[in-house]
Parts: structure tokens; C-alpha cells; sequence
DNA sequence: TAGATTGTTAATCGATTAACAATC
DNA sequence: TAGATTGTTAATCGATTAACAATC
């Protein structure tokens, strides 16, 4: 039923969604494409499109009304209700989105945090306590889960995928520097720093760094 | 004199080169196309167009040199020497940021920690101390550090944006969530947590969440 | 009405994939 | 030689951009 919508449209809908919001503080009752546009660097007509997905329409002259549109996306990326997820790899970046208070705002709630060290174990970040990765299968089983986030070392992230998996988790948010194997069905999205910083490590390298 | 790559190749040459480090170790000489291709998820036609880029060549019915093709990329990643980078924002995600020990093997090293928060200006985060913004152009410019790391709130993120600018840095790395406004030759890369947990949540919707 | 902005079609651009002769 | 894999060309795919009649 849901029509399936491209990733990079995908990626610039929450974009749109921050600048909405904005707008409803502002008092803007209507938003143009054009502004849309200029938070995504993207033109006007890139909006438009990627705005057929929404049930939401524009008026022509006018723009689109930003509370609707606000609504409508919230819909559409499921930021109604919360998403619960686990976290595997209690190390500085672990912690460190463990923590983070953005992830709540876009429909991302972390439940519980495993580490497999055993000096970990039972450390407090926020409000959650770290727990062995044995009891992985089952917490997320018993609860649920189907989001797992793996910040761990790269020689342990296979392993620790193939719990998630095994546990009935449907979609993993990698940080380890490894491509997961996983089976069909279970959908991965890397964050793979190294990848990112060689793009910015070779801007310099062109603009006369 | 350095021939353009396009990005979503720039993104792949990490992953190839950690695989290529690994044959390395592991004592394989050379490694195929196909090999390559597993890692980043292309095929073996995607990974041998890649390195039309780099001056090492394969060998047909061989495939690559593991350790040349290694050198090759470390050099066209600017791998050998560390670039300087300051990071901006000690906050939660900052402080993982600042100690993650990945850095310094793609390339990169923080040298200093800038916040605006008095409490937590004279904290020690891994090595380094938090020194407060208003020093943040001066050193800058005095280092001739070319990367700025902004980790701060979505507020402060522009602001920040500037004096980096103003201080003569020439890329951005930002992970605030809100696009950057930066004169022509400087060059941002967002990294928006928003953008890719869309892409996360929506996977979910559409396989039977 | 006049001015602004939409929804949509057509044109452009760039990246990915397939195929295969050349080469080790 | 026979088998494997390269470098490269041609075909495909998908996303972006431009243009404009329709609409408020």
C-alpha cells in the first residue's frame, strides 16, 4: 500500500520537515518549494516531485500549508509513535548515541545497551543499564525489538549482527567499519565514517589544501 | 593535476582499502575485482571502473597487487600524512568524536576542542582540554587547521560555521542538524542522523513492521 | 485581473551494470 | 594451452533539472 519511495527522497524529507516545523513556530501558515529547497540544496522542482509521495497537495500561487505538510510527514517517517531499538557496543560512540536527545524527535526510542566486555557490564549511561550480550537474543525476542544499532568494534559487529538477526530484528544501523551479511529481508544501513571523511579529506586535496 | 572522483566512488576506496589491508595480513598477494566488490556492494565491473582512478593496474587473469593498490589509495586518501582538524561542541556527541580512535587511521587528528558552555570549558576529553570559542578563530588561523568538526546544537551550528570560515578553514564536517550557509570554496559534509534514520524507519513499514 | 507557484512532462545528467575482446 | 580476470565500450537505470500550461 505504502508507495515505495527512492532513498534519496527518503533523506530529504525529514530536511523538509525541520524547515515545516520552523515554520509553524514562525507563524508561516504556507511554504514554497523554493524555501523547501533551500534547506536540502536542492531546486525547487526536486521538492515538488519528491512531494508527490506525500497525500499532501500544494496551491498553486501559494505553497503548501506547513502544518498539514508537518503532519502528513510525520506519518509517512513514522515519527508518531516511538521505535524501539537496542544498542550493541557500549564504547564512546555507543554512549554517546545512547544519549542522544535527537533520536526521541525522530521516532527512535533505545531500550536496552549490551556490551560484551565484562567491566562494562552494569555501567549506567542516561537512564539505561549495560547489559551482557548473552541476554541479547532473548531481550530483543521477548520485547519485540526490531531495530538493533551496532557501534562495536569491527572484528565483533558480524557476530553481533547475527544475534540481532537471530533475535528477529528487521533493520540494523551499522557504525562498525565492516559490511554486515545479512539475510534477505533484514535491511542494513551503514554509517561508515571512514567513507565519509575520504570525501572531505579530498576536498582539500583539489581546493589547494 | 588530481583527476575529479566522483563521490560514490571517493565513498567506496575505504572500503576497498580495508580489504586490501586485510589481504595484506592475511598473505594474499593479490586480490580480484570480484573480491573487492563484495565489500562495498558492486559488482566486479563497478570496482575495476573505480580504479580506473588509481595508477595501479591489474593484472588480467591475476587480479590486483594487494599491498600496491594499498600504498596507491593511501596516498589518493591522503592517509599518510594526519590533516588537523578542530572539533566544535563538547557535548555528548562531540566528546565520542573527539576520542574516537578511528580518526587517526583515515587521516585525521583533532587538535583542539572548542565550547561556549562555561561549565564545561578546562574539561579534559581524552587529551585534550575544552578551550572556549572565543579563542576558536585565533587558533585557527594561528594552526592553519583546514577541517572544522561541528558537533554543536542546531542553533549554534551556523554561527560556529562562520568563525570556522572566518578562520580560514576550508572543510566542514557537520553533524548538527541544520544545513550550513558557506562561501564557494569551502566545502560541508552533513552527516544529518535524521536523514539516515528515515531511511532506517521506513524499511521497516515496508517489510511488515 | 496580475503575479506567484504548483504539478507534470520532457531533457539532461551521471552512475551502475552487462558484455566481451585482450591479456596474463 | 586453458582458465581466470582485466580494462573498456555499450546498454541500462534512476535521479536531477528545466520548462510551462494550469491554477490559485
Amino acid at each position: 500500500m505504502t508507495m515505495d519511495i527512492p532513498n534519496p527522497v527518503l533523506r530529504r524529507l525529514p530536511l523538509y520537515y525541520r524547515r515545516l516545523l520552523a515554520a509553524v513556530d514562525g507563524g508561516e501558515e504556507y511554504v514554497s518549494s523554493e524555501d523547501l529547497g533551500l534547506v536540502a540544496d536542492v531546486p525547487s522542482a526536486q521538492v515538488r516531485k519528491d512531494l508527490v509521495f506525500m497525500a499532501e497537495k500544494g496551491r498553486p500561487g501559494v505553497g503548501y500549508n506547513a502544518r498539514n505538510l508537518a503532519l502528513r510527514l510525520e506519518e509517512l517517517l513514522g515519527l508518531g509513535r516511538l521505535n524501539d531499538a537496542v544498542l550493541v557496543g557500549a564504547g564512546n560512540l555507543g554512549r554517546a548515541l545512547a544519549v542522544y536527545p535527537g533520536f526521541i524527535r525522530y521516532g527512535l526510542r533505545i531500550v536496552a545497551l549490551f556490551d560484551s566486555h565484562p567491566k562494562k557490564i552494569g555501567d549506567v549511561i542516561g537512564a539505561l543499564e549495560v547489559l551482557p550480550v548473552e541476554r541479547l537474543s532473548t531481550f530483543i525476542e521477548q520485547r519485540r525489538v526490531k531495530i538493533g544499532i551496532v557501534t562495536t568494534t569491527a572484528s565483533a559487529a558480524q557476530e553481533v549482527a547475527d544475534l540481532l538477526v537471530a533475535g528477529g530484528v528487521k533493520a540494523i544501523w551499522n557504525f562498525a567499519p565492516r559490511r554486515l551479511k545479512v539475510p534477505k529481508g533484514v535491511f542494513v544501513k551503514e554509517v561508515d565514517l571512514g567513507s565519509e571523511l575520504a570525501v572531505l579529506l579530498h576536498s582539500l586535496t583539489r581546493s589547494g589544501g
